[in-house]
DNA sequence: ACGGTTGGTACA
DNA sequence: TTGTACCAA
């Protein structure tokens, strides 16, 4: 096994969790400025009880209005509060304009280092390099003056009770000349953090809040803690006075059911109660891979690298239809996978023409019920078959991936499918997506031209036809952009002859769809009313305040870190004095923000906001350019700065990097992720298990 | 038979 | 590789 670097520990790096708050709320107050500092609410459709609440600002939660109310709740508790729905287009919520806020947002993050794109409204900065070079050039201790926003940072453990000046304590934090090395790097990654949040501010208008610490769970930890518009800083020797009292279903990753199993299986209702399990015991309990991450983040040890990606892997479309919504003709699924589809291909589309970027693999998610069966809620297959570009192809392989998931589904439960007149099953729940998305092949000849044709698209039509040779020329399209190398390749290349094959059987549907260029024009005799019901049924987002790396992925090997610089070892002797700090009104970006409200009488600011304002409008008010101007920046952006992902770049490509991006490649720091092909309590198991006692 | 939609990851 | 399960918000 490889002996860690000690550079390499989570201690030396600085990482940054950026969280926007109640985005949604933000965006439509961004549009609606009059709704600025009242309590206000994204509601997703709005005919059932009012719609579901997807994001409430801060002045609605004081009412206690919460995410995943109902709109009328919502009133009965707060009479006031500001309801704006989301978007609906296809019949469905439309979250472009969310999307595209985000966008704004990563590509002012991403300046000042390497990004990654968590969630739409969430970013993680691995702000080492720029740290560092702060505190080679220009460190905090010799600031005359440190700006308010980065003064109204949270120190954890920095003992605010002796001076009353909280902001002056937090000035001395920042420039102690006799401090740790980490804290000196933490207090530089703080000034970073605290200028890119007046510049998010500054050029988008929304307020965030984030984290600044030595790795990504401490950053996300740290980063909910003092909400909203606000900073909140983990030094390494607070770590286990955070981590101590922390209830265990808190961790990122433990609010679920193995939190849940932590707590009742293991009597572990804290992170501090966790640390009495030896590694061996959690990793025969919960496989090695989840045993080692539980044992290291107890510890406050996190080895996850930020990713450096700036756009989402996947791109989804789905719809709920709940209720007496489900539904009950293949007609009427028919119908909302095509809208599903729609929108799918057409954000397809956009990733390729800003992005350059091809999605490979087409899944279909369904939920559904067979009437009288219990449980059978869960038991649809999902199926997948490789993406055809063109919103008809996609239809029509989303269809005939339902088809035959339907046929499982029934033969599951002792049914033929038939037709469209059904026997009981109810369908509650479609979603397509595409995935493996891959940058456009540049190398690539013509080649691939010579299978064109081969195609057994039989099913005609002009559509499909166009769209396959939209692929590679749909690229013109894209304005601006410097892409001009990779877009030349590409000309003339297929994508999609390789992904021709028909994935199933279509006997059934050939004909639905040969005559049908109308992808919503369904023979309006059959499942009518089931789109009627549905068709204006709820289906939306959640602003989200973060959301991405799966379960686990964080397990990183022990001995990267020897036990004695684990925090808890180095830390035992603090004591838990972790406060929480509201000088909310005070904050200079919220001071800066009021400024800007129409409603407070500041004229020149005003003005001068409004233009800002009335630019990005106009941005957005053109809904074809919408998403390509705000992937147009992200595109800038990419170049620019610091994203590239350690995972899908040329090894070639590395060597060309300066080194001290480089050493962020750092192979050698990787996780050691054990395949879990060992079963448990294998003797086998035995004998990768690792030398640590405790 | 309402928390929805989107997106991520781990594992068999 | 595909499909399932889980997690976050």
């Amino acid at each position: 096994m490889p002996v860690a670097k000690p550079e390499s520990s989570d201690a030396s790096r600085v990482i940054a969790h950026v969280d926007m708050d109640c985005f949604y709320v933000q965006v439509e107050q961004r549009k609606q400025p009059n709704l600025r500092g009242l309590p206000t609410a994204v509601v997703q459709y709005n005919e059932w009880k009012g719609g579901g609440l997807i994001a409430v600002s801060y002045e609605a939660r004081k009412y206690g209005v919460k995410r995943s109310m109902r709109g009328e709740e919502a009133k009965q508790v707060c009479p006031e509060i500001q309801l704006v729905q989301v978007p609906v287009a296809r019949g469905k919520a439309d979250l472009n304009t969310y999307r595209t806020a985000g966008s704004e947002v990563v590509s002012i993050l991403a300046r000042k280092g390497r990004c990654e794109r968590a969630s739409i409204d969430e970013v993680y900065l691995d702000l080492t390099d720029a740290a560092e070079k702060m505190l080679a050039e220009a460190p905090p201790e010799n600031l005359e003056v440190v700006n308010e926003e980065t003064l109204k940072s949270h120190i954890l453990g920095l003992d605010n009770e002796r001076g009353f000046d909280a902001k002056e304590n937090v000035r001395e934090w920042l420039c102690r000349k006799d401090a740790d090395r980490r804290d000196k790097l933490l207090a530089c990654g703080t000034l970073i953090v605290a200028e890119l949040r007046m510049q998010v501010l500054k050029e988008t208008e929304f307020t965030c809040s984030a984290g600044i610490a030595h790795n990504k769970m401490l950053a996300k930890l740290a980063s909910g803690m003092n909400k909203p518009a606000q900073q909140t800083v983990v030094p390494f020797s607070s770590v286990k006075g955070l981590l101590d009292s922390l209830p265990i279903k808190k961790m990122k990753q433990l609010g679920g059911k193995l939190g849940s199993s932590l707590q009742s299986d293991l009597g572990v209702s804290t992170v501090a109660d966790l640390l009495q399990f030896p590694e061996e015991k959690l990793q025969e309990r919960y496989g090695f891979n989840t045993g080692t991450w539980l044992w290291n983040i107890a510890r406050g040890i996190s080895g996850e690298e930020v990713q450096g990606r700036l756009l989402p892997k996947s791109h989804g479309s789905g719809k709920t239809f709940p209720g007496p919504k489900a539904l009950k003709t293949i007609a009427s699924v028919q119908h909302w996978l095509n809208e599903l589809c729609e929108e799918l291909s057409e954000r397809l589309r956009s990733d390729l023409d800003q992005n350059k970027r091809i999605a490979r693999t087409l899944t279909l998610h369904a939920s559904a019920y067979k009437s009288g069966v219990t449980d059978s809620q869960k038991n649809f297959p999902s199926k997948s078959c490789p993406l055809r570009y063109g919103t008809a192809k996609m239809q029509e392989d989303a269809l005939n991936l339902f088809q035959a998931g339907l046929r499982e589904f029934c033969g599951l439960h002792n049914t033929k499918p038939h037709g469209s007149r059904n026997n009981g099953w109810r369908v509650t729940g479609l979603s397509v997506s595409a995935s493996k998305i891959v940058e456009k092949p540049s190398g690539t000849s013509s080649i691939m031209k010579y299978f064109h044709g081969q195609n057994p698209s039989s099913s005609l039509s002009k559509q499909s036809q166009d769209e396959d040779i939209q692929v590679p020329s749909a690229s013109e399209s894209c304005s601006e952009m410097n892409l001009s190398e990779q877009q030349m390749k590409f000309r003339g290349e297929d994508s999609n002859t390789m992904c021709q094959m028909p994935c199933l059987d279509q006997q059934e549907h050939k004909q639905d769809l040969g005559e049908d260029q109308n992808p919503s024009c369904l023979s309006p005799t059959q499942g009518q009313d089931d789109f009627q019901e549905a068709s204006f049924s709820t289906s939306g987002i959640d602003p989200g305040t973060e959301c991405c790396s799966g379960l686990i992925n964080q397990s990183e090997q022990q001995r990267v870190f020897p036990q004695d610089q684990c925090v808890v070892s180095s830390l035992n002797r603090l004591e838990p004095k972790r406060k929480t700090m509201n000088d909310k009104g005070t904050n200079s970006i919220l001071k800066f923000f009021k400024k800007m409200d129409p409603a407070s009488s500041c004229s020149s600011n005003k003005e001068e906001h409004c233009e800002n304002l009335r630019d990005v409008e106009a941005l957005l008010s053109n809904p074809a350019s919408v998403s390509e101007n705000g992937r147009c920046v992200e595109e800038r952006r990419e170049r620019i700065a610091w994203s590239y992902n350690v995972d899908e770049i040329d090894p070639s490509v590395i060597k060309e990097l300066p080194p001290e991006i480089q050493e962020e490649v750092r192979a050698s720091f990787r996780p050691n992720k054990r395949p879990n092909i060992v079963r448990r309590g294998s003797s086998i198991a035995q004998y990768f298990l690792p030398t640590r006692k405790i």
